[in-house]
DNA sequence: TATTGTTATACTCTATAACTATA
DNA sequence: TATAGTTATAGAGTATAACAATA
């Protein structure tokens, strides 16, 4: 071992293992038929449920994503009756964004779920890889995570 | 160090930050306007140059996609001029799949791009830590790779 | 009959451009 | 004038259902 490690190895391995992960959480955050959320619309629904009363901005800048597809998922979110949009009691422009207990409800149980799923495929490994594994998402979380403040 | 690490608290990691990462390199790869792949049209195209007259079964395999989503896919890189789709000479019900010398070109292109992007951003890591980035992305392939057989 | 693939239809993701309303 | 957000429009991802063609 220790033997040097390129960036650019290391960014192959990443760019050919990241997206096959995804697209397992993808497809079990999909197949539960009472719970059927897409990865954006969960991941803003555990963003606001995490951040009360969050602007639209707040959550467009933490998906990374612009304002007009933003505002459209909420739009489907508000549709399926699991968020509420406000206004701001100070600033008109603003809007207060709120997932309800519908939603929480189909949060929690989408996310214990997926949760479980994938510690069910983690069965396979052994103590000393899974430690490898929480180290190395701590040291990409702080490589790739512009807001880099959610614990 | 050296407590033990649950499947549940490693699992709650990867459900963080591999939807992160994912983020990264969905922007990366949409970012440059001569080369624009969207992640599955990159993948798609990448199985195909490696694996020359591939059939559509086998690519909505390796993508985890449906038969009629994969034929989409397929149609907007033909469209694209990326790809062509060809009558298996000997089972005329089999498509053979092969990028075109263009295809080669865009794809070449944005991996080498995204690669470099993200090259980049790990140079804020040291050796130690890729290295243990590149034995993970190795553990996480063996256990959320069905196919496991791509080098 | 089983396999390979396409077409029809519907919903979501996502962007840019143009707009409204408020500060 | 700058900021917060929505609406209009368009292209792509993805699924299920129904279908056609070949083995």
């Amino acid at each position: 071992m220790a033997t040097s490690m390129s960036t650019e190895e290391c960014a192959r391995q990443i760019l050919e293992v990241v997206p096959l992960v995804m697209r397992d959480i993808r497809c079990e955050l999909r197949s539960l038929r009472t719970a059927e959320l897409t990865v954006p619309q969960f991941r803003a629904l555990f963003f606001v449920s995490r951040n009360i009363d969050a602007s639209l901005s707040q959550v467009a800048d933490h998906m990374g994503l612009t304002l007009p597809s933003t505002s459209r998922l909420v739009d489907e979110l508000i549709k399926h009756h699991l968020m509420t949009r406000q206004e701001h009691p100070t600033d008109r422009r603003r809007v207060k964004l709120a997932v309800t207990s519908q939603g929480l409800i189909i949060l929690e149980a989408s996310r214990n779920r997926t949760l479980k799923y994938l510690a069910e495929k983690l069965e396979r490994t052994n103590c000393d890889e899974r430690r490898a594994m929480v180290a190395v998402m701590r040291a990409l979380r702080s490589v790739f995570d512009k807001t880099a403040k959610q614990v």
